[in-house]
This record gives C-alpha cells, structure tokens and sequence, in this order.
DNA sequence: CATAGTGATGTGCTTAAACGTATCATCCTT
DNA sequence: AAGGATGATACGTTTAAGCACATCACTATG
C-alpha cells in the first residue's frame, strides 16, 4: 500500500544505511526486532508517531512540521532528496561503526582503562573526515585487531598500540600529509600485507 | 502520557486555529469524528504515521525528517516556537474561513454563476491583508448576509452586491485609504447600525 | 433565557501496530 | 564449500488506534 509517506521511510533507510548501521544494530539500539525494522522500511507497516519519533532520533533525526509555504525553503536546506551515497562513504560510515562497538565492548569490561576513552575520542574525530583507500584498510584493519582482543588485562598492550596507530592516522589525515611513510597497513608483528 | 512529541501536536493545534477552523470543521474535511481530533491534540492517542500526514495536509503542512545538525538552521525558517496568534488575528481568520465556506454553498447551487468566483478570489486576496476591527465587522456583516442568502435565483443581486463591498474593502485596505467614506457595517437597505 | 457552536470525555467494536521468535535466500569473506 | 551477516517474511499474542455515537460544560450569540 505505497502511502503519501514515501519519502518519509526513504529517508529514515538512507539516514541508516548512511551511519552504517544494520537492521540489526538499529533495532538493538532502539529495543525492537529486525523484523519491525524490516517491515517499516518497506512500507509494510503504519508506524505510531511515537515509534517515528523514536526512530528518527536514533538516527539523530528529528521529526517537523513544516507548512507548505516555507517546504521549498526547508527542502533546499536538508536536501530534498535523500541523495543515494557513494559505496565508499557507506564502507566508511560500517567500519568506523564497528570500530566505535568494539571500543565499547572493551570499555564495560575495563570501565578503569582510560586508553579506551582515549581511543574512543580519536575514533569520534575520525569521523569528521573524509579519507581514501588507504585509510580505510587501515581503520579496517586496527578495526579487526580490536575486535578480536580478548577481554583479559593482558590486551591493554594491543589497545595502547592501536591507539597509536589511530592517532597516527588522523594526524595524517587532519594535516592531510601525502600518504603514510610506511604503508599503513602495516600494523603488527604477524601478517604483512593484502 | 507526555510524549516527546508535544511540539508536533501543538503545532498542529496552532495551525488549526491559525486557519480558523474548529476541529468539527478540520473533522469533517478529513472525515474522522471531531472527538478523535480533540483527543490528538490533547496528547491523548499515538497517531499513526498515514493519519498524521492526512491531518498535517489538510492543515497545508508538510512532515518532514530533519538531520539533526540541521535543526537551528530549519527552526530558524519555520519559527521553532508556534507563536500564539492574537485574538483579532484568530477572529479574522474565522470570519475569512466562513465567507469562503459561504461562497462555496453558492457556488455548489449556482455552478454558472460567473460573480461567485469573482467572490471568492475577492475573498482570496483580502486573505493576504492585515486588517482592522472596522473591517472585519464589514466583512462579518456582509458573510452573514451570504449566509443568509437563499438557494434561488433571486440571490443574484445581492450576491453582487456583497461582491461589490468586498472589493472596495480589498481596495481600500489595499491603498492605505485613512477610512470609509460611510461606515463599512451599512451595508444594506434594511439594518442600519450595531 | 434560549440557541448554537466550541472543545473535552466516555463507551463499545474492529482492526492492525507492536513485539517476540523463528525461518529464509542472498551475499561476501575465508 | 563453509561461515557469518545481511534483509525479507511468517505466525501468534497483546495492546491500542481508528471510528461511530453520545454526552458534557463552556461561551457567545440572538
């Protein structure tokens, strides 16, 4: 039954997709099932203005009335229409996602660690910028090293190294130097390349 | 139960009187009992999505998702803050909202008659100007008369004749004329004053 | 005073949103 | 090929929105 509420569930899939959050995560975040999710995206539910608004903040959207007079206004200032992003700011937007979970999950089980706030910082400033390839395998790659840390004290070591290497790699991207001296990617002891 | 969703509704509720509509009338264009208004905008049901977008149109308003970093720049469009209209202002658009209503009755019985759409977009204009107590007594007396006018044929001329009040009110208000020559509420033979 | 229009409430019925839980096909990545 | 993650569907239960009809107190108006 395609409602007058189109753009409405467009809008509220592109703001997800576009912060790089699943079905999934979004529904944990806001405690519903992935089904729900699922059905309201496509249209195949009438949602409350309660669970609207509660949805859309999730995405740090907001909900407003606009009258008809000033939509042109409006429209010119939040885009119109939710312009379909590039793979590579959606590839961005999942990574630095994971990252920021990862930082979290080691963060409850070390609340006294304040590398991890640390970390978490750099991981927010992170998200103010754009990087290219490089910087993504990077990101990606510390990415996979935190979630793969075990959860004893023994990984403060790790998560001090990956600290590093984050600060690093925004400093490189905030004075936007030419590219790494060594290839970034190059993180730990063990493996050495793609 | 306060949602956070006061704002929305109490934007509603604005826009409504703005227009000068009761809820029986708002009801009515969109076909729900007046009840169901008064109890969403009192806050007391969780509107679903499909129906708060048939209120918002019929309201000429718009629902539209904002990004949060968006928000001052919008809000400073719109006007954050539903003003709460003055008195006169409500007055005006409720005797504004009636003529048109009146007009509208004529017209559904006269289809033909040309002097009735002359009416209306006489009544159109006057909408965009501020006006004062003497000119909205005049246009209350001459909605009355229309009011009052009987279905038939013989409404003709003094459906001309109204039209012919309402323009000189639109003109005078139009150039900034000092004041009626006569005094606007004298409008027919019979009455002569309040 | 009577009448008409206003908004706020109440009661009952029908339908569907919300929610839980579970399964499914499809993609990637290993 | 095996694995994990993705989004789309299905089914059953509970709760409430939507709707209709009816009443109420309040305020202007004649």
């Amino acid at each position: 039954m395609p409602y007058a509420t189109d753009d409405i569930l467009q809008t509220l899939r592109a703001a997800r997709e576009q912060t790089g959050l699943s079905q999934r995560d979004l529904s944990a975040r806001i405690g519903v099932p992935q089904s729900h999710i699922s059905k309201i995206e496509s249209g195949g539910t009438d949602l409350r203005l309660s669970s609207l608004v509660e949805l859309a903040r999730a995405l740090d959207y907001e909900l407003v009335l606009v009258p008809r007079k000033l939509l042109p206004a409006v429209e010119a200032i939040v885009g119109g229409a939710s312009m379909t992003l590039s793979g590579e700011t959606r590839q961005r937007a999942t990574v630095l996602n994971r990252a920021q979970a990862a930082v979290a999950r080691l963060t409850r089980t070390h609340p006294d660690a304040a590398e991890f706030k640390r970390l978490d910082q750099t991981l927010r400033e992170l998200a103010n910028f754009q990087f290219g390839k490089a910087d993504l395998a990077t990101l990606r790659a510390v990415t996979d090293k935190l979630l793969k840390l075990p959860t004893g004290a023994a990984a403060l070591p790790a998560a001090e190294r990956a600290s590093r290497q984050l600060r690093e790699l925004r400093n490189r991207i905030a004075h936007a130097l030419p590219e790494a001296p060594r290839p970034a990617y190059e993180l730990d002891e063990e493996d050495d390349d793609a």
